[in-house]
DNA sequence: CTGACCTGTGCTCAAATGAGCATGTAGTAT
DNA sequence: ATACTACATGCTCATTTGAGCACAGGTCAG
């Protein structure tokens, strides 16, 4: 990896930019201190320290613990203008050792930026449910689930068990709605909402100030809410132009926000509730879901990214080619 | 080996954290500019980076090729206030192992160390003999051999060969000596300085600048000149307190020069131009040569070294016990 | 409520540092 | 010899940096 070893010093010289640098590098002194030490003058010690550096002698390593890759991190936090973003090196992962890995990662984010003075919002995924699992030492403060549950979904893996669940964990107040997500029609849609539970959650929405949230893709489709719906829906809603989905919200490939009618008919947060929210954070990783977490990026949404490192390559490269914002 | 590994800094903090780091160490940028980058202050990117520093994120090796353990090799410098030592970290090293290191090591200081404007001079011993053979980019200077053959030694292990070979190498004059080391009386040694060639060899001693020798150990034994003596021989002059010789050059345990009587029968380089040499390097080490080469470093015929890095441990620590000049 | 006590932040001022220049010393070609 | 290049060394001066202080906000016990 480094273009040139420990180059061709010889062993005096070594000795004597070994000794400078472990007095510089590792006790921390100064150059002028070093020189007045060995008897050379300051700037002896500088270029002895620099000769060091070039021929590898001193190797500087910025070590990455979770194998996250920060620089990749930073390099699509920025192409995308985004708060925070962790990119985590998973390798060839299974899907379920990716979620794990995204998952271990969102709760560490998570737990970081969540004070005691935030309110936390929840959406739903198979990823935030492991996320709820093990989720430890994150601040006490109030849980609200941003979305109602999916039918034919595994009752414990669901958006109402996953609000419990973090709410034991942290100890806060927990406000969540038994309650389908997807509904016949509006108008039963806006009557469940005046359900006093229902209810009660959805005037939190404007209180919350940190959500995490899962995306759903819809071509190729990896998606609990597209999997719910029947085949006639998914293909209405795929003709026009869905391709991703947060917290209920469906989005086209540019991320403008499509079929306003069938989110009505949602119990979820919705699209400029989630827009108003100070921290957004997306969990999504996995090679089937690149379109739609960019539609979800660019929808502005969200803010702030927990992904795989593939995912975030593919998405730098994207907006290398497409850098329109 | 570290206290602390990537200790716990949370994700968000780890990729500003490293982001930092990165444009700090590896883009050489300075702190002010990566404030001005991030939007922060120079004082919070100094924090940063000190936190980065403590946590283990940044870690900064000095790395060692050819097992040279610098801090021993600068600390055994200091302990006899020699001009350059190189210690070699051998591990469980065979006795041949351990001179091929040394040789190989001695090669590198000696080229290092030899300009052209240079007389080089060379006594004798195994270790030497290697580093003849595997001699390269030495500067072409004149190469003096300080001490006479050796008998009962393989005819290719003397110190004639060893200024041929080296010289050979370096493409420079060789001034050798065909003729015993040990003679039988002072009077047969002092006739035999009067032949041209040794008469030659021996007045470019005091145009020597740099030489390189071997150590002989008397106790216990392991020195090709003590192999050579009759056990009367030996006997006697252990007697006298004999513990190390460095080209013919007896001295007792502390660095005293002894026997003069038996030097004056050598054909050597004699102590007084041997100490008036710039530099003297040692090549010296195994676990038989201790009190020898302490001795030798102590009497001041030397003022460098190459040596294992048990031996420079030993020295360090005799020195410790006995802080005396 | 109040004052002690943290913690994180940004400041002043003096010390540490780097860029670039001037000098000295070769070695090399003309 | 002379001029040129190459290179190591030590300088000046402007920039960078760290130590230590001051201030704001928050927490806690009395």
């Amino acid at each position: 990896m480094p273009p040139e070893e420990p180059a061709r010093l010889r062993p005096a010289q070594l000795v004597r930019a070994a000794t400078v640098a472990r007095l510089y590098f590792l006790e921390s002194k100064s150059k002028s201190e070093i020189a007045d030490e060995l008897g050379i003058n300051r700037f002896k010690v500088a270029r002895i320290l620099e000769q060091a550096r070039e021929s590898g002698l001193v190797r500087i390593e910025i070590s990455a613990p979770d194998n996250i890759d920060y620089e990749l991190s930073e390099q699509l936090r920025r192409a995308y203008d985004l708060r925070h973003v962790v990119a985590v090196e998973t390798g060839e992962a299974t899907e379920v050792h990716l979620r794990t890995a995204l998952a271990r990662t969102a709760t560490a984010l998570v737990s970081e930026l969540v004070t005691e003075n935030d309110v936390l919002g929840v959406g739903y995924g198979r990823t935030l449910t492991i996320m709820a699992e093990t989720m430890d030492a994150l601040a006490c403060c109030p849980v609200v689930q941003l979305t109602g549950a999916l039918l034919g979904v595994n009752a414990e893996e669901n958006s109402v068990e996953l609000v419990r669940q973090i709410s034991a964990r942290n100890g806060g107040p927990a406000f969540p709605m038994y309650i389908p997500q997807v509904l016949p029609d509006a108008a039963t849609a806006a009557m469940l909402r005046r359900q006093p539970e229902v209810a009660e959650a959805h005037r939190r929405f404007p209180t919350v100030t940190k959500a995490v949230v899962a995306v759903g893709s819809w071509n190729p489709p990896s998606s609990q809410l597209y999997d719910a719906l029947t085949s006639k829906e998914r293909t209405a809603l795929l003709r026009r132009g869905v391709t991703a989905e947060v917290c209920a919200t469906l989005l086209d490939a540019d991320g403008n926000t499509v079929a306003q009618d069938f989110t009505d008919r949602c119990i979820s947060i919705n699209s400029g509730q989630l827009k108003a929210i100070e921290d957004v954070i997306a969990v999504a990783g996995g090679p089937t879901k690149l379109a739609a977490l960019r539609s979800v990026i660019l929808s502005g949404h969200v803010n702030s990214l927990v992904t795989d490192a593939t995912m975030a390559r593919s998405l730098v490269a994207l907006r290398a080619t497409h850098p329109s914002s």
